[in-house]
RNA sequence: GGGUCUGUAGUCUAACGGUUAGGACAUCGCUCUCACACAGCGGAGAACAGGGUUCAAUUCCCUGCAGACCCACCA
């Protein structure tokens, strides 16, 4: 008979995946259902748009989050896959500054948020196409907005109803505060750097008689010192306890006293506490019960004090007041020494500690709630528990959720003009004060006239809630109660602080519930030389042109293969190259078997038994690896198994059987065929979360009867038989692969090529495998 | 300053208390061999250092070193 493959092409061409995708438009094989037996439920982050071009990292995270989906559904699960974009905050407002040249405190509001809303539309489609072209199987048809109206209402709602409870907290007191940003910021905002400082000693007069030197970094701040403080133990500068120090520029006479904070071997020995250099200084005020003097205001400059420096930046003024110092030889001298200094994490600038009234949301009270949460959730991997812990047991006071920005979501309350009453409207409804009619009549003093809130929330406030937003809490208490816990939440590790926590926060201050039972924790990606990729470093990669030139599939596979659960992982071009060989591989496996036809069944013969064991190994492992989100390991088992085991021996042994040349029955050339095409199918199957679309084309060219797609498959199940052990069936394929290689080496050596004959011995151990391996190796008596 | 994790060839990694330490990419040879030159075959190339436990350690323990990350009030 005549055998022509049904698939001709010689290589897997990437472009085929757009047909893959335009086949998957419409279909509904993604589509969740509530009513299934097993569901499983993902509280998938959405992407956050900060600029051009979308990091490369994200198109991994997100090919990552895709196969957690797909293994779970062709594990047998229906799965609730949700996306959305995140569209609030400081990083969206600081990428419209820059695109359109305008700055957010001098545009009218209104125009602002549109504007913000226009650049957010072109990053979103950037990144919805990404993820599109990515095959994920999220439900695209129903993606949400952290700006829309629905998600901020629910943001408003879960506040509303806090704020009955009692949790939040309106206060003064000393916080981040982010100079460039103008706002507060939470301290899971705030990162640390080491920058370098000049550290200026100054010489304080002493009222009594005398001189004590003063070292410090923020001598902008002078204005504000309230105390000196010596270390008890200090020889040289315990005289002057109780002495009263004179300010140099101000002349403003403060007490000298002993605290074990100042540190004798640092600088002069001799502290300043001025409101507020630091986060010491705070603790200190608060102990001695000092009066702050409130240096900075809501623009970042200095206040008047600050006396002459009134007005300037915390940079120019304390250049200028060091220059001033100098002129009148107060500065003794200075050095530069390297700071631990803590900076705003989105724009870089060294936070101040400025007292401002702000809302709060407790967490103090939950500390060890989230605690328990923390130690009895699982984690993939495990090392990413202590992260959380970590920072868990670093929580030190109240979450300020107040920022005064402009594109997020209002804080729905409206003051009473007479009487500074708080209102908060019915929850349920997206309130924006700053531009909406106050819903009330009058107040209970008898005012009828009411002065908007025109702060907002802290981003992360609506994005905490996304385990509430994509169970439809509020809105469809069935489907809700049907899906919420979730089954698990998939991020990156470096918002572990952030996202992870404070949802975990708000969902139980809402619900009384952890979000989820266990998180998932994807590591970076990093540069070719490990380097973390940023904006700045000049080291980040556009994903467009790399998916372009490789496609997908190759993406993915790659992503999958490099890097184990977990680990932070280098990108580089050239070993995403590499790893896609294995495509081209498995299209080629596909081709070739392609050929032949495809009996219903067979009567296996030993070489058959093997490699269907081989095979059925394959297939729990790889089973066992994705219901623990490993696809590291599935997709390195299949990769081995495909080509080191089944197409660079077993084919090699069956092909003349297949073919039909030799010494072989029909009923042994059949039992080739029926092998070939189950080990192909199933390892397609295995391989469809990694691979979606190479694995979709092949099965549908061959083996999808009514056109149905391998995603719409599940798992096959493979029992071990044949060889009664792991060890047993090891050990042959061991000896397989080391005789080929033998027989291959003497051919070698002999300068024969591979399908001429060659006199050898089949060992007596593989005896069972004669015929083929005879047949293989055109051997001669 | 405290803590967590990790150290296997240029890179990513595997197994293992006794192995010629396995594979993939890159590199170097040789082959246009009938699914695949995006291939096949072959070569070269590795356990951070020191100590301990053990008949035996890359594997277990300790110390040091290096890296990554987290936390912390040295002005």
């Amino acid at each position: 008979m005549e055998l022509t493959p049904k698939i001709t092409e010689k290589t897997w061409d990437h472009k085929l995946e757009e047909k893959v995708l335009e086949k998957w438009r419409g279909s509904d094989i993604y589509k969740f259902d509530e009513g299934r037996p097993d569901i499983f439920v993902m509280d998938t982050p959405p992407p956050y748009p900060s600029g051009r071009p979308w990091h490369i990292g994200a198109a991994a995270h997100y090919s990552q989050i895709d196969m957690i989906a797909r293994a779970h559904r062709m594990l047998g699960s229906s799965v609730l896959f949700p996306i959305g974009i995140d569209r609030n905050g400081i990083a969206v407002e600081a990428y419209a500054e820059k695109k359109l040249g305008i700055s957010m405190h001098n545009t009218p509001r209104q125009q602002f948020t549109e504007h913000c809303r226009t650049v957010l539309d072109e990053l979103e489609a950037e990144m919805l196409g990404i993820m599109r072209s990515l095959g994920m199987s999220c439900d695209f048809d129903n993606y949400y907005r952290t700006d829309s109206v629905e998600h901020r209402s629910l943001t408003q709602k879960t506040f509303i109803e806090l704020w009955k409870n009692g949790m939040i907290i309106e206060d003064t007191r000393p916080n981040n505060y982010c100079t460039k940003c103008c706002t507060i910021i939470a301290d899971a905002e705030v990162v640390y750097e080491d920058l370098p400082t000049q550290l200026v000693y100054m010489r304080f007069g002493v009222k009594e008689g005398g001189e004590i030197v003063i070292a410090s970094t923020r001598p902008e701040l002078l204005a504000a010192c309230q105390v000196v403080i010596v270390n008890p133990d200090d020889e040289a500068n315990r005289k002057f306890v109780g002495k009263t120090a004179v300010v140099p520029i101000y002349g403003k006479e403060v007490k000298i006293v002993a605290h074990p904070q100042a540190k004798s071997d640092f600088g002069s020995g001799a502290a300043m506490i001025c409101s507020y250099g630091d986060f010491s200084d705070v603790r200190l005020f608060r102990e001695m019960k000092l009066k702050e003097v409130v240096m900075l205001d809501v623009r970042g400059k200095l206040t008047q004090s600050a006396g002459d420096y009134a007005g300037l930046s915390v940079f120019s003024a304390r250049e200028k007041i060091i220059a001033d110092m100098e002129a009148q030889g107060i500065v003794l001298k200075k050095e530069t020494i390297v700071h631990r200094t803590p900076v705003c994490e989105r724009s870089k600038t060294p936070i101040e500690i400025v007292p401002m009234k702000e809302f709060y949301l407790k967490q103090m009270d939950f500390v060890d709630k989230m605690r328990r949460f923390g130690e009895t959730m699982k984690f993939y991997p495990e090392s990413a528990r202590q992260l959380l812990l970590d920072w868990v047991d670093s929580v030190a006071i109240d979450w300020p959720i107040s920022r005064r920005r402009f594109y997020a979501t209002e804080i729905p309350i409206w003051y009473c003009k007479s009487c500074n009453k708080a209102h908060l409207p019915e929850p349920g409804k997206y309130y924006q004060p700053w531009k909406d009619r106050a819903p009330f009549e009058k107040c209970g003093c008898g005012g009828t006239e009411f002065v908007p809130e025109e702060r907002t929330f802290d981003t992360w406030m609506d994005s905490s809630i996304t385990p509430l937003m994509i169970s439809r809490y509020g809105k469809d208490d069935k489907f809700f109660k049907r899906v919420y816990p979730n089954s698990i939440r998939v991020q990156g590790k470096d918002i572990v602080r952030t996202w992870l926590y404070y949802s975990m926060l708000r969902c139980y201050q809402v619900t009384g519930s952890p979000p989820w039972g266990s998180a998932w924790v994807m590591g970076y990606v990093v540069d070719e030389k490990g380097k973390k990729m940023s904006k700045s470093k000049g080291n980040v990669v556009d994903p467009m042109p790399i998916l372009e030139a490789h496609g997908s599939d190759n993406f993915r596979f790659w992503s999958a293969t490099e890097a184990g659960l977990g680990s932070d992982y280098r990108f580089s071009e050239q070993k995403l190259q590499g790893s896609s060989k294995f495509l081209t591989k498995l299209w080629n496996v596909s081709r070739f078997i392609s050929s032949f036809p495809q009996p219903e069944r067979a009567a296996l013969t030993e070489t058959d038994k093997w490699i269907v064991e081989e095979l059925a190994r394959t297939i729990i492992d790889c089973k066992k690896a994705y219901r623990e989100h490993n696809f590291f390991q599935a997709a390195n088992t299949l990769r081995d198994f495909v080509w080191n085991v089944f197409a660079n021996h077993y084919m090699e042994m069956v092909k003349a059987r297949a073919y039909g040349e030799g010494d072989f029955t029909e009923e042994e050339k059949r039992a080739a065929w029926y092998t070939l095409h189950m080990c192909l199918k199933m390892s397609l199957q295995l391989l469809a979360p990694v691979t979606p679309f190479i694995t979709d084309f092949v099965y549908g060219s061959l083996y999808s009867k009514k056109g149905e797609s391998i995603h719409s498959m599940t798992f096959p199940s493979a029992k071990l038989t044949t060889y009664d052990g792991q060890e047993s069936r090891a050990e042959v394929t061991r000896k397989i692969l080391e005789f080929n290689s033998k027989v291959w080496n003497e051919k070698k050596a002999a300068g024969l090529s591979l399908n001429e004959g060659m006199k050898s011995e089949v060992p007596p151990d593989l005896e069972k495998f004669g015929k083929d391996l005879r047949a293989m190796h055109k051997m001669k008596d």
